[in-house]
DNA sequence: GTTAGCACTCACCGCGAGAGAGTGCTAACA
DNA sequence: TGTTAGCACTCTCTCGCGGTGAGTGCTAAC
């Protein structure tokens, strides 16, 4: 927030020492800076400077004696400010093209997977994507099919061809006939709403409809949950988790084991990218805005994906040093790369 | 394989060795069995035995001075022959019940996610499962589904209430009624075959078949991989790798990242766990056994669970040094839980 | 406002001594 | 002949210590 307080200078040395940071993991120093980078400055000034910066909280010291390191706020002034949005290399984005490309017809689910490991390759980060979330999915068909006793598969279709299919158990004496009967009217009263509704109002839709099974219809919206969210198993991919490892930053144990237990939670990550205003773009959170225990140290490039009305999030997380002007045109290609790809 | 070599007091010394050294993860001396185990020997006796196993190459030490600490082969003969199948604890027995069937009307892929965090979370280590293979599955039921256009639902029954779907993008003009025709002959033609010869010779079984329509079978049996086998993101469940830490083993670097990449490879897992022999009781793989890259300090130990006349796999991997009596009562016990509840 | 100079701090490295654990061997013992 | 006590030896691990070097903050000169 204080960027417009910062003079040329200071943005300046922020700037190249976040650099040079990024690519050594190492603390940089006034030295450094002054010969490496064509700042025209003695160590010196760029001594003063950087205490300057380190008062507002944009660097730190590991301990006296050592040089400085960019801090959260440090990250986001770089983020949003500093870096210059650069366009991916066609190379790159070609052999993205073929490992996503290659996969086309395959399942939404394959390609999520596929998707998340090629982010994870090519960032060299863990790759992360969440299938779309159907809450405002537009129910085009409603399919009951006997499977087999007291089984019923329900296939609901979505506008733009998404299809969820959910097995329910059943009482084992409806007749054929009821279900049925059933099936066209719930299509007739709920075609056309959004999937979402389900788990609120649309069960009154059908209740004084005479048509229907007063218990299968329960059984029906009791799994509206179900049919509307994807389990966290299926909905989140992951992939890269050994990453993380090449990063010094996690050369430290306990910083290892508190991602890698984030990780595997799962949970709060799905909150974390599902916590995404919609038809948001591409967001960077860093360090602590990342809120996910475990996670402090981590950064995380996200951006949504569409599918007709619906939307899903793919991006990456890593340690906070990270190339965010080449990561966030990855993640941004990727999520573009995805909303052609599943329209189609 | 030379147990039948090893005199009692051989036998003896490996079991408490091992017992104490899956205990305290340190290399054991004669001082402390002599000790703290009522062998009724002397270090110095102690040692000589030592040498003739070390000798047998059952146990070794990882450097002069040392105390010694189990090979492969000194775990095989331990596992084989020294340990006495312990009854699984009530309580444990119950924790599990109670986390396995809480979930019971749940998905079979949600089963399978909750097996493995459970699995993991009752052993510490990394819990694994695999979704049946379909390969013996009789086919009950075949049905065509238009969902959309160029979009077709395939629903595979299987004996046992076992439900496979498939989205198959197909011709757009393709007419309802050619549709629902190559359906009922799929039906005539198919039913009770064993999913697996589905890649195989069952394409012949349809193949002059008039009321079918060519295009539609043959894009049918292209899809027959996927029909058959589930793709390796939805087959394979892995919980538990932030266990991994805890494990002294994998305080070195080198050998946890190994692990890491191994279990992220997936495919590896897949086969190996494939590879067992159909109707094959519980296994326990240890150490290079397992032959999977990177996970050559891991032991795995699966059971297989029976849907009917499928199979799938539950099981744990960790470090050699682990808990066999153990973690073999619980795998084994999950398995049949498993085989039980998914029966029913 | 900038820079050279300087004193100071502190992490890091290598070294060596000492402790301790554990071994193998030998000789005595039952 | 098998078992045990004793002993010399090996090797790892830890701790402390001084030297080194990087980097800083401050001051005074430019």
């Amino acid at each position: 927030m204080p960027f417009d307080k910062l003079s040329d200078r200071e943005r300046e040395i922020l700037r190249v020492l976040i650099d040079h940071y990024v690519a050594t993991a190492e603390p940089v120093g006034s030295r450094v800076l002054a010969t490496r980078y064509p700042l025209g400055l003695s160590p010196a000034t760029i001594r003063n400077t950087m205490q300057d910066l380190e008062e507002m909280g944009l660097i730190k010291q590991p301990h006296t004696s050592a040089g400085r390191v960019p801090t959260d706020e440090g990250y986001r002034i770089y983020v949003d400010n500093l870096i210059n949005p650069q366009p991916l290399p066609e190379q790159i984005a070609q052999q993205i093209r073929e490992q996503i490309l290659l996969k086309h017809k395959r399942a939404v689910d394959d390609i999520l997977g596929q998707t998340a490991h090629v982010l994870a390759r090519v960032t060299s980060q863990i790759g992360v994507t969440l299938a779309p979330s159907f809450d405002k999915g537009v129910i085009s068909r409603i399919q009951l099919l006997p499977v087999a006793d007291r089984r019923l598969l329900v296939v609901l279709g979505i506008h733009s061809g998404l299809v969820r299919t959910v097995l329910l158990e059943i009482a084992t004496d409806l007749e054929r006939r009821t279900i049925e009967e059933t099936e066209v009217a719930l299509n007739e009263r709920l075609a056309g709403l959004s999937l979402g509704s389900l788990k609120t109002d649309a069960a009154e839709r059908v209740r004084d409809d005479e048509r229907v099974d007063a218990r299968l219809v329960k059984i029906f919206f009791d799994a509206a949950d179900d049919l509307v969210e994807r389990s966290a198993g299926e909905s989140l991919h992951i992939d890269g988790t050994s990453n993380l490892m090449s990063h010094p930053e996690f050369s430290n144990h306990e910083a290892l084991s508190g991602v890698i237990r984030a990780i595997e939670s799962r949970e709060p990550i799905i909150q974390m990218l599902k916590s995404r205003g919609v038809g948001e773009g591409l967001i960077v959170s860093i360090g602590r805005e990342v809120r996910i225990e475990g996670a402090e140290g981590c950064s995380m490039v996200s951006a949504n994906y569409r599918v007709g009305r619906v939307e899903g999030t793919v991006g990456i997380m890593g340690p906070t040093r990270m190339e965010y002007a080449k990561v966030v045109s990855i993640v941004d290609y990727m999520a573009r790369l995805l909303s052609d790809e599943m329209e189609g």
